[in-house]
Formats: structure tokens, sequence, C-alpha cells
DNA sequence: TATGAATGAGTCTTCATTCAT
DNA sequence: AATGAATGAAGACTCATTCAT
């Protein structure tokens, strides 16, 4: 029906606009969740009309994805930065330490974030594609980095995946959930010495 | 003053509507989605007026939480009922990859539904709350199902809580992600090995 | 997707509510356009509020084509009344003129309407075929009357539509455009004569 | 004070651009309906800045205004070329078959475009009154056409007015309506007949 | 207890028009 | 003379909740 397209920005003014719009948008959005953020909120909070958002973005949801293209890797795979480290036999207990850390630190950093849009992961089709598609990429990074770090894995693929997994879960366990009955150090202890049987037997 | 309170049904036909009213919204949010499901669905689908949901529930989020209440353990935690067989280090393996073929099964019965009601645990301090006090009962369960079969296990609830995470990554994976580049069976030995591994080793 | 239901009315209350906005609905429409009139204006008008419009009518455009049920007979067949005078020989001349008299007052009585539903009936493929329909059961309607009356006459059904075309553009150039180069008195009785001959002659 | 003037172009090349905002203008309009049609769209399509637009036009309108001026006799009176050629006796119902021929087969050219701005000529006032000149006008020339082909005729404008309505409705019907119950053919002699009556008969 | 009619604020989205460049 | 970015009021429609019966 409406054919309105949507503009690529051209003029600087205009990309300025648009990026304020991503910017505002996401920040709301994993504030106060997708639902309870409306496009007038966004308007108002990126500084610019209602109007101008649809002609940026074909609508709300398009602002979220967008606002993922920019911000997922630094909020939901800040480990990728560390991976540019080389992995090797004598600092890879470290490594691993220091991916947790840094994943918990971020977790914390913008808790909320997390959880709305992992909750939109689950009930968003576009959205889980998104992710479905930064899970594998992720999967294949790690494993490459391995792999040139002089690690021989078979199935390394699945493993890594396994291993993203076990961390995932340890740190969401850390920062949401905080089950008292639980020690977190013990946890995080035994999640490390799983990934190194993971990653360094032979099967 | 003159707040509506919520009424507790007595009678046998109130109890009824009530039970009426959530399944069928409990049902609908399962398969739509909490934000696309809307009262006067709810209300036709349970074959009542709108009017008298108010009189059972507080509000439309009760009916969800009064579903999760309900059927939560069959849709989340179906190895809970598998759990009664006792655990024994001969039949160990076999009762593992039976609770995940149970709960990959029961992924695949009610897809949505997990979707669904995960992403509410994502974004719903409720919900979470719900999920938050599951996850540990079903962590106690299983681990004193462990014990009283013999099993002598050191930090035994911190193992069983990563285990769990484990399995339902994996099952997650399979139900709904079908990464091509992944080979699931391999997958599930490799989960099933971890398992082993982490429930058995001393450390 | 919103497959909010139109309610039937069933209640005395609700069939009144729903009479009171195909009047309020219609009437603007009529007197101010379609494009012109929203839903807000109609609630106000029909003394309802908006949301109630939406659970007896799919859209806008449900109330606009529900007035054309309820009054379009009125407004644009009026003759249909009279056509049930009998036709005979020799009054055949007076009932004619009789209903080109109805016909124009009628237009004069409600003048914008005719002319915006016509607008509607030239664009909007709904209320166009509304207008097709209505147009063939005049067309029979008259017909028959003329059959009944003791007129026989070949290939009646295209006479008459034509000859109802005839007195459509009589009445409307009288009403509406008043050119002061034509005579209309002149015009009414060169159509009047032309109409009996059509359906006297013998082709 | 500072009224944004509308500018009539002079050079060349604004003549040039406000010709392609028309035309574009126009064909949308004809296509898609005054509504359906935004000024976004006819300035993507004319090649041009929306901005523009509003130096060259008071508003949308008014380039449907112009359209109308520029097109509307290609496409709502082609007979008015056909009748430079001359009327005669002999050649009368060849011609009249001729304009209608034309007409139809213009209406099937450009069928949306007449349902469209037909429906524009019962709802606005603008468009209306474009159309109550032009009719005058058409019916003046056809008058003298005949006049200066020998005709002698009587009330000769109301007569050729009632004959261009009756044209009008035959191929609107023919183009438009489809009944099926209705036998063109039939129903376009009938007509037929029915002008040379009108127009030759004595009164 | 129960009905279902009614509310009205709230949502996303569109678009003619203006304005800074 | 021209651009295209920006405006913001207005529109159709939704829905959790309340209320009269």
């Amino acid at each position: 029906m409406s054919e309105s397209e949507i503009r690529e920005p051209i003029q600087k003014r205009s990309i300025e606009t648009k990026e304020k719009i991503i910017e505002a948008g996401f920040d709301l959005i994993c504030n106060d969740g997708y639902y309870k953020t409306n496009t007038s909120k966004i308007a108002k909070k990126a500084g610019v009309s209602t109007g101008i958002i649809y002609q940026y973005f074909k609508d709300k949801k398009d602002i979220l994805l967008s606002g993922l293209d920019k911000y997922a890797d630094d909020i939901f795979y800040p480990m990728l930065n560390i991976s540019n480290v080389k992995f090797d036999k004598e600092n890879f207990i470290d490594i691993i330490k220091n991916m947790i850390n840094k994943y918990i630190s971020n977790h914390k950093l913008s808790k909320t974030a997390h959880e709305e849009i992992t909750a939109m992961a689950h009930s968003d089709k576009d959205v889980a594609y998104f992710f479905y598609k930064r899970e594998m990429d992720m999967t294949f990074k790690i494993a490459s980095a391995l792999t040139e770090s002089g690690f021989s894995i078979t199935n390394i693929n699945e493993k890594v995946h396994i291993v993203i997994g076990l961390i995932d879960n340890l740190c969401h366990e850390i920062v949401y959930h905080k089950h008292n009955e639980l020690d977190y150090d013990v946890m995080t202890n035994i999640v490390m010495a799983e990934i190194v049987t993971i990653l360094t037997k032979k099967d």
C-alpha cells in the first residue's frame, strides 16, 4: 500500500538526524522495553518531530533493528574485541576469564538492555533472526581465533557454541538472578574448568 | 475504600469459570504472545464476558501469572516428572538422554509457548520472579534426586544449575535455531559427555 | 491480523448506539464528504466514544456502507415508492412528471449528500458496487411495474435504464448546475417527450 | 505581507519544471485518485524536489486544476476533435456512431482517470466549476457545428446537452458497469435512434 | 454473579506544507 | 531557482478496564 519510500540520508544533517533517532529509540527500548516505548517519546528524546522518523525508518521495529545493527556487538558480544588477543595454551584460562569478566561487567552496564532485547529475541521473528545470525558469526570468529592460535579441536563449532552458551548462562545468572543459594565463585570455576575440558579433551 | 476486591471463587461454578479464563488466556498468550492477546479474545475463548475477568483477576498479567502457576511445570519442567526415576550409576546416561529427549519433544509441542513465555520472563519483573524461583526449585529437586540415588557430588547445586543450563541451551538450539552449520547429534553427544563430566568429576 | 470481531448488537441499548453511529456518520459524510469526516467527529455527533464505533463497524467505510443500506433508497431512489402507483397509458406522462419532480425535490433536500455520495460511487469500489447493484434493482423494478401496468416493451431493461439515466442527468443539471444558458422547462419537456418515445416506440 | 507568491515561470527551464509537475501530478491523480496521491510521490515522479512544487502551485489541488486545464479536453471531450468534421444529413448517424466509439475507446484508455476525476467533480467545488464551464463549452461547440452543417434545430442547446448526457451515460455504463443483464449493442442502438429523434424531430 | 456495552487515552503512521541551506 | 529535511497536527484504530443492567 503505502509506498512511502524510506530515505537513505545524504546530507550531513539528515545523517545526524537518523543517528539521533536510532540512539534515542534504541536507548528507550533498552530501558523501558519495546512495547512501552512509543514513537513520540523517541521523537522527543531525539529532539525531532515524529514525522521525520518515518522518513528514515519503515516502522518502529526498524528503529530497533537499526539500533541492534549499531550497538548489539558492543552490548552482546564485547568478548569479540578481546578475542583479537591470540589464544594460546598458556594464557588460555586467563583469556576465558577475561572474557567472562568483560561479559559480566558489560551486562551490568546495560542490565535492562540485555533483558529487553533478549525478550524481543524470543518473541519477534526479526530480532530472533538478527541474533540467529550473530550467534553463528560469533561462533565462527571464536573458532577461527582458536584455530589460528594453534588449537586443533574436532567439532570446533559445536563446542564453541556450547561454550558460549555456558558463559552466557553464567553471566546472566550472576547479573540478574542472584540466587542466594548459589556460590558464584564456585560456579565460575566449574564453568571455567568445563570450558577447558570441552575445548581440550580429545573425543 | 471502594477497591474492587478480587474474588476468590468458592462455589464450584465460579472455580470453573476462573479455570476457563486461565486456560483460555494462557493458551492464547502462549500461542500469540502477551501483547497480541487481548482480554476480549480471552473472554471469547473462555466463553465468558469481559467483565467477569476483572472479578477473578487483578489485570491481564494476573491471568498470565495464574497460567504459569498452573501449567508452567508441565511446559517448562517436564523432566521433573522423569526425575522421580531414581538416578544410578548404571542408567545415568540413559536418564540424562531421556531428560533431553523429553525436554526437546516438549519444546516442540509448545514451540511458541516457550518463546513467548521466555520473552516475558526477560521483560516483565513478575514473570521473571516466577522463573527465578522455579529455577532454584528445579535445581534443588534434581540435586536431591541425585543425592538420594547415591551420588555424592560437591557443589551439587551449582553443578546441577549449570547442567540444566546446558540442556536448556541445547534444546533451544535444536528446536528453534536450526543452524545448518551445526551438527546436532554431535552437539548432543558433547553436551551429554559434559554433563557426565561435571557431575562425576572430583574437583 | 486484528480479528476484533464486529459485534452484532443484541441488547436494545447497543442497537440504538449502532443506529446513532450510522445516522451521525452518514449525515456527516453526506454533508462534509467522506474524507473530511473523521471518526472522532462521528463519535461526538453520535454522542458515543470513538472506541465503540469499532465494535459495530469494521472501519470508517463500513459506516458509510451501512448508511447507504439504510438511507440510499430514500435519497437516490425516491421514485421507487411512487412506482407503486400503477403506470397506465393515460396517467403515464403524469407519473413520469411526478417522478421527476419528486426526484428533483429530493435532490434539493439533500443537495450535498447526492454529490458526496456520487463522488464516492466513482472513486471507491465498494460504494461503486453498492450502486451497481441498486441500479439494476431499480431498473428491474420499474420495468416490472411497466409490464404489470400493461405496457409491452421490447428490450425493456435497456430502455428503462436509459430513461433513468435521462432523468438522473436532468435532475442533476437542474439541481446543481444551473447553467443560465439553458432553459430547464424546455429541457424537461424534451426529456419527457423522449421518455415517451423510447418507451412507446416500436422498434 | 510576506505572502509567498506563486511564480509564473518565464525561463524555459522553469516552464518545463512546471509542466513536469502537472503531468506527473495529474497522471498520479488520474490513476490512484486525489487522496491517495501525495505531493512527495508527485515530486518524485516529476523528478523535482517537494519544495519547488509550492513555488509553482498554490497547493495540491492547484496541480489537479492545472492538469485539468491541460488534459481534460483530450480525456473528457475527445469528440470535440471529431466534431471538426462537418455534420450533414447523410453521414449524421455515422458521425454520432463515431463519436460514441471514440468516447468509449477513450474511456477505456483512461478508465480510472475518468472515474477519479468524475469523483472530484462531484465533491470539490473547484473541480465542479471547471466541468460546469466545460460542459457548456462543449454543448455550444457541438450546437454550432450542427448549425454550421445546415441543421436547423430548435432549443438546440438543451437538446445537445441532453444528447451529450445520453452518450455519457451509455459510455459509462459500457466501460465501467458491465451489467450482465443488459445488452449493450441493443442499448447503443436505442441511444443512437434516440439521438436522431431528438435532433431531427420538429417539436 | 455475570453480562457486554461503553470508555477514551493511547498507538502508530501519514502528509501537505514550510524552511534552512 | 531549487533542494530535501523537517514539521506537527490529524487520522484511523486498539484495548485494558469500568459500569449500568
